[in-house]
DNA sequence: GGGTGGCCCATACCCACGTATGGTGGCCAG
DNA sequence: CTGGCCACCATACGTGGGTATGGGCCACCC
């Protein structure tokens, strides 16, 4: 799945939480097993960090001082972080535990958090992160590689993956088929596809969906 | 989309709640709201139920009886059954209602429930059931015609969607070009794919992954 | 025993695809 | 103004894909 190692990352956990307490003593104890942890004591801080792209796990407080812990779920979302997010809280109601798990949070944990609750949920979270950070980086690849094609070759691959032949794209785009051929050739070097299989599936992956399709004029 | 129409057949809500008191006030609200309602007292009468098929939304009493509505929920998951489940209960804690979400609910209300709250939920969970229900009829009809395939069919259909050419297959299968040229031609056919990139993306959903790819040998 | 269906193969033909070669013109930046 | 990129088109050739025609083999079932 050409999941990408960039020197040895060794995943990451943040845990956020504006209680020293309980934050020190949450990294204390995911430290004593091994785990790559850092602390923030509010958003700011976890926002403001260059360690943040690396997270592969986020323990969220529910009250981080002013703000709540579902606007920050929320934000880490438009940032398109790829990590598995944790909230956990003390005073947890049952609309707060629904936002967070229809927001794509792992879990939600109610203060006190018992250790073996907690590294599992840690672990849970991990591994989503870990795979959602190999998938992103996938698309991630190809998305450069449909970027770098011009105009008229998106115009083209989205005629091709919707299965038409070069003669009906031709006459859609009013061209002579031979240069359809030509964007054609192209467009796949480009998007390093080894075949029209490969590039269906990439185009999948980005949610390219097939103009109209079967419906040609001649 | 290929979205089925059998004869008009009005959205489903069932309610399954042992309360009769709350099962009947919650029927009566939905009624008044041109809702199609059907009541249960206990899961065994849910199960039993033909019209459990139509069902397009699900609300489930958290208690019912011995059973747990989350039991009764991955009940419901594991019979295919593509409606938005809707969990409420008096006494939800936190831990059921992550579990309730994790297992796709919709969302997990707590009683007394406010009508708005309620019809809020309801509507979305229909939203979700029937567009469940359009996917999983596609989906369906595709296997189907998947299924009616025959053996060296699906052999060859497996090498196609990695990429490879009929020289390639031919290879691989041990057979002659000419043979899968027959065997590509009769699937293409009886899976009424018009396209190759078609015939992908009913592969994809399916979930049938490409063996190997790209790998020949002469 | 004859019918049906799966599986296999050959020759032959036509069309689709890919690419090489070579050329035109527009646009923009160095 | 020249070099580079994009877009466009033509002829020509080789290969890949699709299908028709015709045939052989086997297994299963009525």
């Amino acid at each position: 799945m050409m999941t990408e190692r960039t020197g040895a990352i060794r995943p990451l956990v943040c845990v956020v939480d504006d209680d020293d307490d309980v934050r020190l003593s949450t990294e204390t104890v995911l430290r004593s097993l091994d785990y790559h942890v850092v602390g923030f004591a509010d958003a700011e801080g976890l926002f403001g960090s260059p360690l943040l792209d690396q997270a592969a796990c986020i323990l969220l407080d529910l009250r981080l001082g002013e703000r709540s812990g579902l606007d920050v779920q929320q934000q880490l979302g438009s940032r398109q972080i790829a990590a598995g997010i944790v909230l956990f809280s003390g005073h947890g109601d049952i609309p707060s535990t629904v936002a967070a798990m229809k927001s794509g949070a792992i879990t939600f944990l109610a203060k006190p958090v018992a250790e073996t609750t907690l590294i599992a949920a840690v672990d849970e979270a991990l591994a989503h992160g870990l795979q959602r950070r190999a998938a992103q980086s996938d698309r991630d690849a190809v998305r450069a590689r449909y970027d770098s094609l011009t105009p008229r070759e998106h115009d083209v691959l989205d005629l091709v993956i919707a299965g038409l032949m070069n003669k009906q794209i031709a006459g859609r785009l009013d061209l002579s088929e031979i240069t359809v051929k030509i964007h054609r050739g192209n467009l796949m070097r480009k998007m390093q596809a080894p075949s029209l299989a490969d590039l269906v599936r990439m185009a999948e992956l980005l949610g390219i969906k097939p103009t109209t399709s079967r419906y040609d004029r001649g």
